[in-house]
RNA sequence: GCCCCGGUAGCCCAACGGCAGAGGCAACGGUCUCAAACACCGUCCAGUGUCGGUUCGAAUCCGACCCGGGGCACCA
């Protein structure tokens, strides 16, 4: 804070110092879950995504929590009981680099900087209720965490496979599919992520894709729309039909694959499988074994930034066998490819070159044939080599010829295959299962126990937590396996089953499962009989607001969602989806880039409340645009903000009227501004527009500024009314100008809980409204008439207005519309 | 290639299908000052990405396209 800022008598420096301690004191905003057990008062629940604890607070977290914190100070000031809980996400990755850098513990580096975030937070002034604070690294957690991942062992919905897995060689561990860029990236470090074939845990995810899928139906309309879009197209919901191909004179089982176009059936002229499948491996001949093995050595030697790029040749080689069609009996060439992906569908498809540009691409680089079975109009695709898609007449396809609608092309096709029992109609998601393990220290310990006899036995409950082993600094250096291994202490266990010698997993949980039920566990944090109390859960749950990242739209978000079904499936809470509303917040730039060290245009947070103080950072992050916008600190001004909050503050040292003076007889027109900004300011909130509700607050600033100095004067009780209602607005956005008006203004603390205040109906009707006269839709007259004027009257006084006279120049009036009490369009 | 979101003054952003401007930044003018900075008061500024359609009337609804951001992508 320079001297210059404080100069007009607000010390924001001061009041900061005043109020922190006070608030401490009163704690106005503790959640108090019996009166919503007892239905005394309607909840909410406002949560925001809880952070990773690196360093300090930067302004990414200054934005998130500044937007959350609005709604939730409103729903106190509305009267609801709201829940506002906040904790760190303290397991990960820095945490164990730094420990290995700096040769000490990841709790060491986790929990100074818990501190340190936790001292900036409250001096942010976010209305959360800290005694629910937790950690996930905490043991007390964790160990819900372990019991949570038995839950899902004991449904079948946790369980071990080998296969090739996405690697992080910077990071030195497996990654989930959600966890690796489009571009082929670690989401977490950046390096470019290979393969590797292991043996690995996941979370069968994909038993709730249709689910996870048809819920964003009723998301949609409150959750931000590119969001559920992401989890849309992340999900991959692809209706089609899986059709049996018999193999030919070889004692080989039948081969199944699917297609979104069982209608184009009659159109197949071979079969593609996934090289790298171990169907491939099973077809081929003695003759092309060899060559089979040639190509797949090959493949496994292109980069995966090849393997990205679409557009490259197609690749493959025949297997020396061959498919029979179920509709006609065609004896139809099996290839293999790397075009046709192993774990998708069935890792096989049906080639129809005609009708699709990959397998037409593939049919003319090994010179298949081609054979058009959809007559669109367009060229012949054997000729333009551009695959038709559309819809048309359908020709050379049996019963189906003469059709003309696609979709009725494709159920005479299943209903076919059906009759013959040679396919089905059937659902294909894109979504796989989620890939838990990971091969580092700092994470929760997979509790189970690994017996020669036994196979993989579940540690039991009154043995949770398992606990992680002592390690620090050079223990913790990833080697590709997880430095839990090297515990040999640790690893070896009694089998809980049969008593015999063991060994624990020695993988972590990825944290996002950490984070996949943290606000259930934000009801009951200190409980060690339960992860969570199904009665506070039916009570206060779902979350009414989340507000976050973008970067978790399709992570963290998808992982919750999947663990509410779960939950919700093993009768421990009552909702199916565990967000009825998801905001998300946008970036903060500097000068149209993202803030970078490299680029050298960070902006620090610290630096700016130091300079402008809380309010004023809040305050303008609130206003600088929709909340999921991105803001570009270069565009925005903090100064303003100071400007305009010393401008409040004045207000309330001008108001001269005595707290609870009697409001009726104020300033008609002064109190008018008041409550309609009132009865805005709900909406608006309501609505998540914030940056609209601080330029309305700015306008009755404005206007109450203009009645003390050249209005009703600063007596009139309209401006107590008005200045004790930007103190209210105010403390939604910028809690200690708003704090220190009310206590000017004789009122005692807080004024976070003093209630919305109440808006007079009466008084959002204008005594007089402008009507516009228009003629030919161009306004010519402008008219002051009462808001309930008949539509009649309106007409006839704006026909007779003379300006409308002199326009409409004698020409013939042929339809007025009359829009009473704003608008008279005048049509000839 | 498919799918979402957006394009309004120099800039950030408002505007139930009805006067294009609420608010802010910047700029400019004034007051204050020896002068400046700060502060305060005031002023200026666009016809809504393009083309077409619906309508008495379109920034707003519909269609096509252009530009920007994001998601998915050899997913059959």
């Amino acid at each position: 804070m320079s001297e210059t800022h404080a100069s007009e008598g607000y010390d924001v420096k001061a009041a900061e110092e005043r109020w922190l301690p006070v608030w401490q004191r009163l704690e106005p905003f503790r959640a108090d879950d019996a009166a919503v057990l007892s239905g005394e008062r309607e909840k909410r629940y406002a949560l925001t995504m809880f952070p990773y604890p690196s360093g300090d607070l930067h302004m990414g977290h200054a934005e998130v929590f500044a937007l959350h914190d609005v709604i939730a100070r409103y729903w106190w000031q509305r009267g609801y009981e709201v829940l506002n809980p906040m904790g760190w996400d303290s397991f990960g990755l820095p945490a164990e680099n730094a420990a290995i850098r700096n040769d000490e513990h990841p709790a060491t580096y986790t929990y100074a900087n818990i501190e340190t975030q936790l001292a900036s937070m409250q001096r942010y002034g976010v209305s959360f209720d800290w005694t629910r604070r937790l950690h996930t690294s905490d043991p007390a957690y964790y160990r819900w965490t372990q019991w949570l991942f038995l839950q899902l062992h004991a449904r079948g919905l946790a369980y071990r496979k080998n296969s090739p897995v996405n690697w992080c060689p910077q990071d030195q561990t497996v990654l989930a599919n959600e966890q690796v860029l489009g571009d082929g990236t670690c989401e977490r470090c950046g390096a470019e992520v290979t393969k590797r074939e292991l043996t690995q845990w996941y979370f069968r995810t994909t038993a709730y894709a249709q689910e996870l899928h048809d819920c964003l139906e009723e998301l949609q309309a409150t959750w931000i729309g590119k969001v559920v879009n992401a989890q849309r197209n992340w999900i991959g919901r692809s209706e089609g039909a899986h059709v049996t191909f018999a193999i030919d004179g070889v004692d080989h089982e039948p081969v199944t694959v699917f297609t979104t176009r069982p209608d184009t059936l009659w159109g197949a002229t071979f079969m593609v499988v996934a090289a790298d499948a171990p169907l491939a491996a099973s077809l081929v001949s003695e003759e092309q074994r060899g060559a089979l093995e040639a190509y797949r050595e090959e493949v496994r030697k292109a980069s995966d930034i090849d393997r990205l790029a679409t557009d490259r040749p197609k690749t493959g080689v025949f297997l020396g066998v061959h498919a029979i069609n179920p509709v006609d009996g065609e004896r139809l060439p099996v290839w293999a490819s790397d075009y046709v992906l192993a774990d998708y569908g069935t890792g096989a498809i049906m080639a129809v070159p005609a009708h699709d540009q990959r397998d037409l691409d593939f049919a003319r680089a090994m010179d298949l044939p081609v054979r058009r079975v959809v007559d669109t109009g367009e060229d012949d695709p054997a000729v333009s080599g551009v695959a038709t898609t559309g819809a048309g007449t359908y020709v050379s396809s049996g019963p189906l010829d003469g059709l003309t609608d696609k979709a009725a092309g494709i159920r005479a096709a299943i209903e076919l295959l059906e009759e013959r029992s040679a396919g089905t109609g059937t659902v294909n998601f894109r979504l796989r299962d989620w890939l838990l393990s990971r091969q580092r220290y700092w994470g929760a310990p997979i509790p189970i126990v690994h017996c020669p006899a036994c196979g993989e036995v579940p540690v039991p409950d009154d043995q949770l937590p398992v606990e992680l082993p002592e390690l620090r600094g050079a223990d913790l250096k990833p080697k590709g396996t997880s430095p839990l291994g090297a515990a040999r202490a640790w690893v070896e266990v009694a089998c809980p089953a049969c008593g015999g010698p063991a060994e624990r997993d020695t993988d972590t949980m990825d944290t996002f499962v950490d984070s996949s039920w943290y606000f259930l566990r934000y009801l009951s944090p200190n409980d060690d009989t339960q992860a969570f109390d199904p009665a506070l859960a039916k009570a206060w749950g779902p979350i009414d607001l989340y507000i976050g990242g973008d970067e978790h739209a399709v992570l963290h978000l998808l992982y919750a969602r999947f663990f509410t079904k779960v939950l919700r499936d093993a009768g421990l809470i009552d909702w199916d989806e565990p967000f009825s509303a998801y905001l998300s917040q946008g970036k903060v730039i500097n000068n149209g880039r993202k803030m970078s060290k490299s680029l050298g245009n960070g902006v620090n947070l610290g630096a700016q409340l130091e300079e402008f103080g809380v309010d004023a950072v809040r305050l303008t992050l609130v206003f600088a645009s929709p909340p999921e916008d991105d803001i570009d600190w270069a565009d925005v001004s903090p100064a303003g903000s100071l400007r305009f909050l010393q401008r409040a503050w004045r207000l309330a040292g001008d108001v001269a009227s005595e707290p609870g003076a009697d409001q009726a007889g104020g300033d008609v027109a002064l109190r008018r501004v008041t409550h309609r900004t009132v009865h805005d300011a709900a909406q608006l909130v309501e609505g998540y527009r914030f940056n609209v509700l601080v330029a309305r607050t700015m306008e009755l600033v404005n206007a109450t500024r203009k009645a003390i100095d050249s209005g009703c004067g600063p007596a009139d009780p309209a401006v107590r009314e008005a200045a004790e209602s930007v103190a209210v607005l105010l403390s939604l956005v910028a809690p200690y100008t708003a704090e220190e008006m009310w206590a000017r203004l004789g009122h005692e603390p807080t004024v976070a809980r003093a209630g919305w205040p109440v808006v007079d109906e009466a008084l959002l009707v204008e005594e007089s409204v402008t009507a516009v006269v228009q003629i030919a839709g161009k306004v010519k007259a402008r008219l002051e008439v009462a808001p309930d004027i008949a539509e009649a009257d309106l007409e006839a006084l704006a026909l007779a207005d003379p300006d409308v006279v002199r326009a409409i120049d004698g020409r013939p009036v042929r339809k007025v519309i009359v829009r009473a009490p704003k608008l008279v369009n005048v049509v000839v």
